[in-house]
Formats: C-alpha cells, structure tokens, sequence
DNA sequence: AATGCGGGGCG
DNA sequence: CGCCCAGCATT
C-alpha cells in the first residue's frame, strides 16, 4: 500500500494545488529559500488565510533574507502585529541576522533545525521544499491525513512515534516538496478535521480508516482544559492628539510589542486595578479578547484630568495614526474602544 | 510529557 | 459558542 501513496498524491497535486503566494505552481521550478522560511515561520499554528496579507507586506518590504537583517527588530515587530505568537517575530529577526552573517540558508534539515524558530516541521519543510531533499513533514494536516490513512487511533500526543514512523514509509525520494505540500492541501481541503470529503479524495480506495467508516473520529485529541477568565485594565493617557504607548518587556505575553501601559493582568491571575500615577480616572468600557489559555476583560481607563505624577515610559504616537503603531489586536481593541468612548 | 504562547475562521 | 490551525521553546 505504502508504494502507491505518493504517485497517486502527486498526480492529485498537480491538478489541485492550491495557488497561494509563497508556493511555486508544480514543476514550476525552484523555490526561493527566504520565501519559503518566511511562509512557514508565518505558517506555524496559523490558517493560510491570515498569513497572505502579512506575507505580501514583508515580501513588499523586505524582499530577501539581507534586507529583513538589516531592520530595526521595533519595526518587524511592529509589522508582525496582529498575526501572534509573537516569539516567532523575535525568533524570525535572530534567524534572519543568522543567515545573513553565514552567507544564506544552510540546505541540510539537520543545519536549519539549529537556527532560531525552526524546530523538526519547519526545518524538514525548508529542507523538502526549498532544496529538494527527502525530508519527512509532520504537521497537523500530515497527522490528521496519516493517523487516517492507517487507521492509527491511539490519542495524541502518544501517537506522533507511530505517526511519523508511517509518514516516513510513504515520504517519496523524489518531489519530498511537492509530497509534503500534497499532504497539507489534502488536509486543508478533502481529509478535513471536520466532515472529510471522501468521495474526492485520491486516497479513498487506500484509507483504512475509510474501510470501518471510523475517518471522522481520527486523531483521537485529548479533552481540552477549560479556559479561565481574567480581568485587567489599560490606561489611556492623551495629550495633544497623542497618547502614550509603552514597549512590553521580551518575553511573556505580547512580548517585545507595543502597547497601553496596564496593571500587569498578564504576569498575575488579575490585575492589580492601579493606575501608573494618580489622578481622576474615568471608565470607558471593557472589551473582551480570547488568548490561548484565559480570557480577558480589559477595563480601558482614561485619564479625565492632568496627571499629578511621573508618567510611564512611553512614546507619545499620534492618535490619528494609531493603526501604524503596531498595536496586537489586544490593545488595537482597547484602543478603538478609547477613541469611540473618550 | 506538559505548558505557555494569538488570533481568526468555520460549522 | 467550541474547535481548529503549515509549531516552537522551555521545563
């Protein structure tokens, strides 16, 4: 069975590739190394959807791996904003500057896996889809496709061994790019989490769980933890058409990005409600925001009067271009909300 | 092996 | 609403 997997996955690819902006059409040549790390480094744990935009910006911006290194870290950041994870933006800028010192993008999976960001999905996609090597691509679309496949139903995350192990017997030496790319498209659009659409999929007459009707119920997920609530506070302190934004420190929560100064809901269970100095505050609403592990609701504060001490270290940003400021979505929320209200 | 880390889109 | 997504770093 494992023989025929690949042929029969290719020949799908190359009359159903998706056409997404980082991807080179099937035997359209070769992939440019810096598009391809940037895609996938944007592609962790994120739709492809809410990558393009952000992947035409930065190819816009910085065209290669030279020019992203020779950026301020404040201004990718702040290009970043929005998208997440934000140690990825962190770790896209240490790579970059990595790379540009040694020349360009080592081609070994085992090279790129040292690299800052790229861990064993990222290295192996590089590696298969930039360089043409066989290397074996798990990600959430692979599992999915493959614990399908064999009919692996053992839950995550013991699974993964079996997973990769079948993956790496159907993994082509030939067109490992092209293979791993299938996979994902295969995932992303028949062999779906939800309601999989067998009767399209090239890979029906070969799927195990197809046999017993059990596809729908593979992989078999932990249950999931529910989410706490929290609540915090924002402060919103203008001035001459300006308000006063703060950086947050690297690392934590919304690490090294741009922000409103807050009574530190993201380092405790709540926040402590103090404002960074005293004066006459006034309420302005909450808004509501969703993170990985809690929820938030973050009281925007503003101040009514003058402030009667030290103010916070900030930069003051003109409160007419504050969709340039790089704001995540957290505190582009908090803001819209301060500018309807105040 | 478990946990922290964003945000948006879909059913 | 809950679930899912081209995961990584840290512990």
């Amino acid at each position: 069975m494992q023989d025929r997997v690949s042929p029969l996955l290719l020949a799908w690819y190359d009359s159903h590739a998706r056409d997404l902006p980082w991807r080179v059409p099937p035997g359209g040549g070769s992939a440019d190394p810096y598009r391809v790390w940037l895609s996938e480094v944007m592609l962790q744990q994120t739709t492809t959807a809410a990558v393009a935009p952000y992947f035409r910006k930065f190819i816009d911006k910085w065209p290669d791996v030279e020019a992203l290194a020779a950026a301020p870290e404040e201004e990718i950041m702040g290009e970043w904003a929005g998208l997440g994870y934000y140690s990825r933006a962190r770790n896209l800028v240490a790579c970059a500057r990595a790379v540009a010192e040694r020349g360009g993008f080592p081609r070994s999976e085992r090279e790129l896996r040292e690299l800052p960001g790229l861990g064993a999905y990222t290295a192996a996609a590089v590696a298969a889809i930039a360089f043409g090597q066989r290397a074996v691509v798990v990600d959430a679309n692979v599992e999915r496709v493959v614990a399908r496949l064999f009919a692996i139903d053992d839950p995550l995350p013991a699974a993964r061994k079996a997973i990769r192990a079948a993956a790496e017997t159907i993994t082509p030496e030939r067109r490992a790019g092209d293979f791993a790319q299938a996979m994902m498209d295969l995932g992303a659009t028949i062999c779906t989490a939800r309601d999989p659409k067998c009767l399209l999929c090239p890979l029906a007459d070969l799927c195990r769980a197809r046999e017993t009707g059990r596809q729908a119920e593979l992989p078999v997920k932990p249950p999931r933890k529910p989410k706490p609530h929290r609540r915090g506070a924002a402060w919103w302190i203008e001035r001459d058409g300006k308000v006063l934004l703060v950086t947050r420190p690297g690392k934590g929560m919304l690490g090294g990005m741009r922000a409103l100064p807050d009574d530190g809901w993201s380092a405790r269970r709540d926040g402590s409600g103090d404002p960074p100095m005293p004066g006459e505050w006034k309420n302005l609403g909450s808004v509501q925001h969703g993170f990985t592990h809690f929820t938030l609701e973050l009281s925007v504060m503003a101040l009514a009067g003058q402030a009667s001490g030290p103010l916070p270290e900030g930069i003051w940003h003109e409160i007419g271009k504050l969709e340039d400021a790089g704001l995540p979505t957290l505190f582009a929320k908090a803001a819209s909300r301060a500018r309807e209200r105040g």
